[in-house]
RNA sequence: UCCCUCAUAGCUCAAUUGGUAGAGCGGGCGGCUGUUAACCGCCAGGUUGCUGGUUCGAGUCCAGCUGGGGGAGCCA
């Protein structure tokens, strides 16, 4: 019996039928997977469902005929004469109890020699249930094998706490245990949240280039892009490498952030936002660092520094108020088992206004901390750049909440951010908090052209290279202001999970890149 | 990149002053049970990360390398 795998409608659904009992493995006949168009037959006399439609109310479901598909987790049998599956199709945290009785046709050719990992299709009734756990379970009429674990011995993922560095050995199985694919649902969850604010608030989501021309975006190493022939590289008469016959006829890196492009879209559209990857080429080796990364950067026109601040606030309250309201399961894993206290921390985010303070301000605090006898391993010193240990005790210790930290010394932030009156600092932000450090870094720019070019020359920049963004301020320009929010570190913060390595799908850091 | 630390069965870990490798889980088989981190018994499973050195003898000591973790810097 060969069963057509065309995938056209028609044909496929009647040709699906096949025998459930014995037969090896090497001979089973692959399963056709019914097309949507198809499926009329099936919705006909069942409900095609997920884990989560099912399990978020199952009264409605009792006694209804339906048909899930997902992946084994554990297999326990009885010698009664039934076994119990759970089935797990990422929809929601917790899985399904399947009961198989030993009176289906492959149940002692193929139900008892499920495993971890094993793929499959069951048909069968919602039941109250018997045992405690779940209120209720689905009594199979039928279970197909669509794949089977080809050497359980062997298969990575064990029915058993992993530890997060072995998981990431096996990244692209990793997605089936309960942390990850609660991750997953969490990400996903956030990133939408994310898009929902914006556009509420009538935000248009900028596409920035992952690609740049301009090689002095910002301190930090980037990553080359080139199709050049690294073993024939064309030179220039001094001897230089010829990025004139390179794809892009110039020198080009992949982009450390979208900000310079988007203020340009933002000096038009009023409202704007990126939200993408981004990379560093820096030798990072930290929980907190990955090559690639996920940034969201908003821009609004005509604004200062005490809307953006507002903003990147509120942004982070809907976030979160959003995961509380839709993965309420997944965070009640993360605190079971990651961090107890990370619905509290994300609760209490939500609920209390950040505090804001002057760099200035901040700097008094950590004076008067070491005054009292507080040891630093760094000193404190106006003008110089907080250490970890100094945002720690500002946002741990003195205020116990995420801090927005304000007008900072010129002389370490960015050429771009708007000078204040007083000739020392700009209007910059970053937002720090408790157990990650930064979260957001933000300011409000540099609207007028001559105290621009006045800090590209003093920091040694080239003048030319930003002439289009220097166009912003000869043509209609306006006061504005972004930041960027970086996605790993907002996940983190809320979930607990200790490395940003463990919240994106698959990650790229220094010597690691292998899926 | 710097400092510290780690690498033993598919996974999590043991192995005394250097004396020739062990458990739990997972897997296979059997038993038992409306089970749910199931339980009980048996079986299989190892070039101790790699390269070199010291030694009669190295999982153990030394050097280098590779990779992981923690911290720092850079930043999000």
């Amino acid at each position: 019996m060969t069963a057509p795998h065309t995938g056209e409608a028609g044909i496929v659904g009647k040709s699906c039928v096949r025998s459930h009992g014995g037969g090896s493995r090497a001979n089973r006949v692959p399963l056709c997977l019914e097309p949507l168009f198809a499926a009329h037959d099936y919705l006909a006399r069942m409900l095609d469902l997920s884990v989560a439609k099912l399990l978020s109310d199952p009264s409605s479901h009792l006694g209804k005929a339906v048909r899930v598909k997902g992946w084994v987790r554990t297999r326990r049998d009885s010698k009664a004469g039934l076994s119990f599956v759970q089935l797990s199709d990422g929809s929601c945290f917790d899985a399904l109890q399947i009961v198989a009785e030993s009176s289906l046709a492959n149940y002692a050719a193929e139900i008892q020699r499920l495993c971890a990992g094993c793929a499959i299709i069951v048909e069968g009734e919602v039941v109250p249930s018997h045992g405690k756990g779940q209120s209720v379970e689905v009594k199979a009429s039928r279970v197909e094998v669509i794949g089977w674990v080809a050497d359980p011995d062997t298969y990575p993922i064990q029915p058993k706490p992993h530890s997060f560095e072995y998981l990431r050995e096996v990244a692209h199985l990793r997605p089936r245990t309960n942390t990850f694919g609660a991750i997953g649902r969490v990400r996903h969850c956030l990133a939408m949240a994310v898009h929902r604010f914006f556009h509420e608030r009538g935000f248009c989501w900028i596409h920035t280039p992952i690609v740049t021309g301009n090689d002095c975006e910002g301190a930090g190493q980037m990553f080359r892009v080139s199709t050049l022939d690294f073993l024939n590289i064309p030179r220039t008469s001094e001897g230089k490498v010829d990025f004139s016959q390179d794809f892009f006829g110039r020198e080009t890196h992949l982009t450390v952030s979208g900000q310079l492009n988007v203020e340009t879209w933002c000096a038009a559209l009023s409202k704007v936002y990126t939200f993408g990857p981004t990379f560093r080429a820096e030798n990072s080796n930290t929980s907190r660092h990955l090559a690639e990364f996920w940034m969201i950067e908003p821009e609004i026109a005509f604004a200062s520094l005490v809307e953006d601040a507002q903003l990147a606030e509120d942004l982070l309250k809907f976030m979160f108020t959003a995961l509380l309201a839709e993965r309420g399961d997944d965070m009640k894993f993360f605190a079971d088992r990651i961090d107890k206290g990370c619905i509290a921390r994300v609760e209490s985010l939500v609920a209390s206004p950040f505090e804001r303070m002057d760099y200035s301000d901040g700097v008094r605090h950590l004076e008067a901390a070491i005054a009292k006898g507080h040891k630093f391993d760094y000193p404190v010193k106006w003008g110089t750049d907080l250490q970890s240990e100094h945002e720690r005790y500002l946002t741990e210790t003195l205020v116990g909440r995420p801090v927005i930290l304000m007008n900072y010394p010129k002389e370490i932030k960015a050429f771009y951010m708007r000078q204040n009156d007083d000739g020392k600092t700009v209007a910059a932000m970053d937002i720090l908090a408790p157990g990650i450090g930064e979260i957001v870094g933000g300011s409000q720019r540099e609207e007028r052209l001559d105290l621009l070019d006045r800090r590209i020359e003093e920091m040694g920049l080239d003048k030319a290279a930003y002439w289009w963004y220097r166009d912003l301020r000869r043509y209609g320009t306006v006061p504005h202001a972004g930041f960027g929010l970086g996605f790993e570190r907002t996940i983190i913060y809320a979930t607990g999970m200790a490395n940003v390595r463990d919240v994106i799908p698959f990650a790229r850091t220094p010597k690691s890149c292998e899926f």
